[in-house]
RNA sequence: GCGCCCGUAGCUCAGCGGAUAGAGCAAUUGACUACGGAUCAAUAGGUCGGGGGUUCAAAUCCCUCCGGGCGCACCA
């Protein structure tokens, strides 16, 4: 199910500040064609190829007539092979109906070159004039240049890092700190309606483990058997002890316990809060699992299933037939000593979700947690609901932290982990943000903490921010130099780095768009990077300010309107990944 | 044994079935009396793990084998 693509409309300045534009100067820009626009067109032009050729049974939509970006610049500005994916259905010679196509397309205005090559590829190049308008809508749409409307409206849960309060966050969990989040303000930018969860889980035996953790600490015994060890464990201590309204050592064993659970995690959830906040990652909602299993929400997931008949009773416990909806077994959901089994949390708060009126839930999990995809894919079916809509669970394979190149083993157990706070120390906010996000969440992650620190050069992020604070720079020169964004001349954006860094603006959306469906925030990081490459190249070659005691001219003033455009999308990009676009470095 | 993910340049990784497979770092060589050299230009570097198959077209899809990671509870 894919929303058709927007089609953007031309961006007519409402004349405001624009009093000394001429006619001239308005012509040119209403002819921006945008990639939204030609795939528009070209959708309707192929239309009306297959209608003459009486072929109605292939209903296309302007997804299947999207227009590439050649790697060659040769190959012009867009590309399409429809000629070559329908030859076959239509039963033509794909070089005939390019060729037909692209006659078609040489009469759309701003379209300067239509080319059919090699098997049948379509190539369109623009007029300068038409690629070049693009720079001043983005200046003029700002921070909405790359919204889309894919989610328009939608209620979307993104649920992530739900670390467990029993200790500090470790890197598996960083990672979707950083992805999750990032997702989350590219869903907002396709028009969802996004909520950022963190399920807080306080109730099991991984706290009672902790709270014995703490007691025997403060004891002065050794670590319990499955326990927790580590430095944080005694620092804990120390802080329950210094906050105890009254006197510990009058308490019972099981008071203690009780005293350092109820202490400790507030204290660990208060820490893991807090170097949230600092990495920028702030959540909407903190649900407490407790809530679930006090306020009878698992009572009343289990009975809704039991009506729906996919409960039994065996060996004395209860069970949920997952396997009914492609499940490898079924699922014990009540044990039989009665306790609920961590799966019922699962439903109660699924069932929650959608109560509160999600549409669309998220479940972002490590790979060593990637065997309950099925058994939440079969609950989702048989609460009614349909998976991988309703419900969809992302994977994110394991990050690995290199020491002197080789991995390190961290383990919460023996207290060696880097911690969300390490990382940040070392590298700082948006360093660490970026390492995380550049990458496919399907590919295990190497992060080499000491390349990190060593040589900041190793993160592009650098590269990219350089980018965008050279462009703030390039803007303070232009106005040193009364060089304003008053005159706009498109057609003057005729060097090869600035049809290169048009395409690439002109990228953008589709980008965005892209990531939300593919739920792949990487992709917005690798844009940026493509987009400073074209930008440095351009800076390089194409001066906005003038030499010397050279007059201003209206090519410096369109050149700073392409300056500010490149920034705009830069700021609009690193803010989708949640790092910061600096004014200088 | 079954399931999920991965295998692309020396390293870390991109690559929606399309044209000569890319970027950063590392290596070599050039470019500041020109808006910031955290930059740019150029060179070198590849059996896209191996083998089959589908296709006009495969790094991409299917099968199989090899290698690595992670899972397969009345634990949470």
């Amino acid at each position: 199910m894919v929303d058709p693509l927007k089609v953007s409309e031309p961006i007519f300045a409402d004349g405001e500040g624009d009093a000394s534009r001429t006619r001239q100067q308005a012509r040119i820009e209403s002819m921006l064609v945008t990639p939204a626009e030609l795939s528009a067109n070209l959708l309707a032009i192929v239309e009306g190829a297959l209608e003459r050729r009486g072929d109605v049974t292939a209903a296309l939509t302007v997804d299947d007539v999207l227009l590439e970006r050649p790697k060659n610049r040769e190959h012009g500005d867009w590309s399409s092979n429809i000629a070559m994916k329908l030859a076959k259905q239509l039963g033509t010679n794909p070089r005939a109906l390019a060729t037909e196509i692209a006659d078609g397309i040489r009469a759309i205005e701003g379209v300067s070159a239509v080319d059919v090559a090699g098997p049948g590829f379509i190539n369109i190049s623009l007029d300068a004039a038409a690629a070049g308008a693009l720079a001043k809508s983005i200046v003029e749409q700002g921070e909405d240049y790359g919204h889309g409307d894919l989610y328009e409206g939608v209620t979307i849960n993104l649920e992530f890092v739900s670390a467990n309060p029993t200790g500090p966050i470790h890197l598996g969990g960083v990672r979707w700190a950083a992805v999750g989040d990032s997702l989350a303000r590219i869903f907002k930018a396709e028009g969802g309606i996004v909520t950022r969860e963190y399920y807080f889980n306080d109730h099991g035996t991984q706290i009672d483990r902790f709270a014995r953790s703490l007691v025997a600490s403060y004891l002065g015994e050794p670590t319990p058997e499955d326990g927790y060890g580590g430095q944080y464990i005694s620092d804990i201590v120390d802080r329950v002890v210094a906050g105890y309204p009254g006197d510990l050592s009058a308490l019972s064993r099981d008071e203690l316990q009780e005293a350092f659970r109820a202490a400790g995690v507030d204290l660990m959830f208060g820490d893991i809060k807090q170097s949230l906040h600092d990495f920028g990652v702030d959540f909407d909602v903190y649900f407490h699992e407790n809530l679930l299993h006090e306020g009878g929400d698992v009572e009343r997931a289990i009975a809704r299933l039991r009506d729906l008949g996919h409960i039994y009773e065996a060996d004395g416990a209860t069970w949920l037939r997952t396997t009914e909806f492609g499940d490898d077994k079924d699922r014990v959901v009540i044990k039989s000593d009665g306790d609920a089994a961590y799966i019922s949390g699962d439903l109660a708060y699924y069932l929650n979700k959608r109560e509160r009126g999600f549409e669309r839930n998220f479940i972002m999990l490590g790979a060593d947690h990637h065997g309950y995809v099925k058994r939440l894919m079969a609950m989702t079916s048989a609460f009614g609901d349909v998976p991988r809509v309703n419900l969809e669970i992302l994977i994110g394979q394991m990050v690995n932290l290199l020491k002197d190149g080789t991995p390190q083993r961290m383990s919460k157990r023996a207290g060696t982990v880097v911690v969300l706070e390490d990382l940040v120390e070392a590298v700082g906010v948006d360093a660490a943000r970026y390492a995380l996000v550049r990458s496919s969440s399907d590919s295990q992650l190497d992060v080499d903490l000491d390349l990190l620190t060593r040589r900041t050069n190793d993160n592009p992020v650098f590269y990219v921010q350089y980018a965008h604070a050279r462009t703030r720079s390039v803007a303070r020169n232009a106005a040193a130099s009364g060089v304003e964004r008053t005159a706009f001349d498109a057609s003057l954006l005729d060097h090869d780095t600035e049809s290169e860094l048009l395409g690439v603006l002109a990228e953008f959306p589709r980008v965005v768009r892209q990531a939300a469906e593919l739920r792949e925030p990487h992709r917005v990081a690798r844009y940026a990077e493509e987009l400073a490459g074209a930008y440095h190249r351009w800076y390089d070659n194409c001066r906005v300010t003038p030499l010397g005691d050279e007059p201003v001219t209206d090519l410096h003033r369109t050149r700073l309107w392409l300056n500010d455009a490149t920034g705009t999308v830069l700021r609009n990009a690193l803010g989708l990944l949640g790092v910061s676009a600096p004014e200088r470095m």
